[in-house]
DNA sequence: AATACAAACGATAATAATATGCTTTTTATA
DNA sequence: TATAAAAAGCATATTATTATCGTTTGTATT
């Protein structure tokens, strides 16, 4: 943990920017609910628990200015809000989605599965990828166990 | 065109909703920009052209229910506007997108490049794949020449 | 330590997209 | 053609996000 907000002050100085307290105890929010997907409103809750007095604004500028420095990437699972995901260090591309269509569940898959899709891309239609978004809609394994029983 | 009317009048009936003059026309521009990526409100002035009397949100109905039957999907390029794709007929999946980063122009890939990855999917995660949404974000043929020139 | 300056903050207003409630119109069917 | 149900139209509410503005904080310089 600790580690990580080093890693993070350290790209923030890199472009001049401040890790303000306010900054910390959002990207801590964002740590220990990694898994989770958290929409603007959700971090700003959570964040009011550590600093009460943290603005809804200063959350997002956070949110933005983390997004713009490749540290947390920006999704919408078109539910009408932009939720926020924090990128592992050092990673690339963006991470793929799992959402299921029964129970709203999201699995995160961390592996890179779009090398070849991208060779591919790069070949066949002179399009230089640099990053991706990648989301799956179906049932999860969960899901798939309930219907069999249901029926 | 008319073919595909009648398709989507099918489809509608099948589930038995009707095709209005209002959700005709709708469609109709649908049909007529499919290559572009119309946000709601584009979709409603370029309806208004055929028919003046619609009103915003009904539109706004119509989409929701093209999108409910999979005759159109709701895409987000993260603009903040959701955008909507007619399907090509009978396309069991979304297909795919190419954003350039530097022009900002939308291409589309209708080839299925997936499969692998939903074998593996389905095999290693155990989540019963219904459909994917796929974007690739980077630099287009053209802009790439215009970058090499400029330097 | 005092001053000056810029960055960042918190509260709130503004904006824009979408959803909703209510009334009227249209449509399919008896 | 009468009738009931569905859909449209309009106005307005809601919601997420962004912009504004006066204040505070932190840092650098004297």
């Amino acid at each position: 943990m600790e580690h990580r907000i080093e890693s993070i002050k350290k790209q923030l100085h890199a472009q001049s920017y401040k890790l303000t307290p306010q900054r910390e105890a959002t990207v801590r929010v964002l740590i220990e609910r990694e898994q989770d997907h958290l929409s603007a409103e959700d971090i700003y809750l959570l964040v009011k628990e550590k600093a009460p007095e943290i603005g809804l604004a200063t959350v997002y500028r956070t949110l933005e200015l983390l997004s713009e420095l490749k540290i947390v990437d920006k999704i919408n699972f078109g539910d009408g809000v932009s939720r926020y995901d924090l990128r592992k260090e050092g990673a690339e591309h963006f991470h793929h989605h799992l959402i299921c269509i029964e129970c709203g569940s999201v699995e995160e898959i961390m592996e890179d599965l779009l090398e070849d899709v991208e060779k591919v891309i790069e070949k066949d239609w002179g399009f230089q990828v640099k990053d991706h978004r990648l989301t799956f809609h179906g049932v999860c394994r969960q899901c798939q166990k309930a219907i069999v029983k249901s029926t």
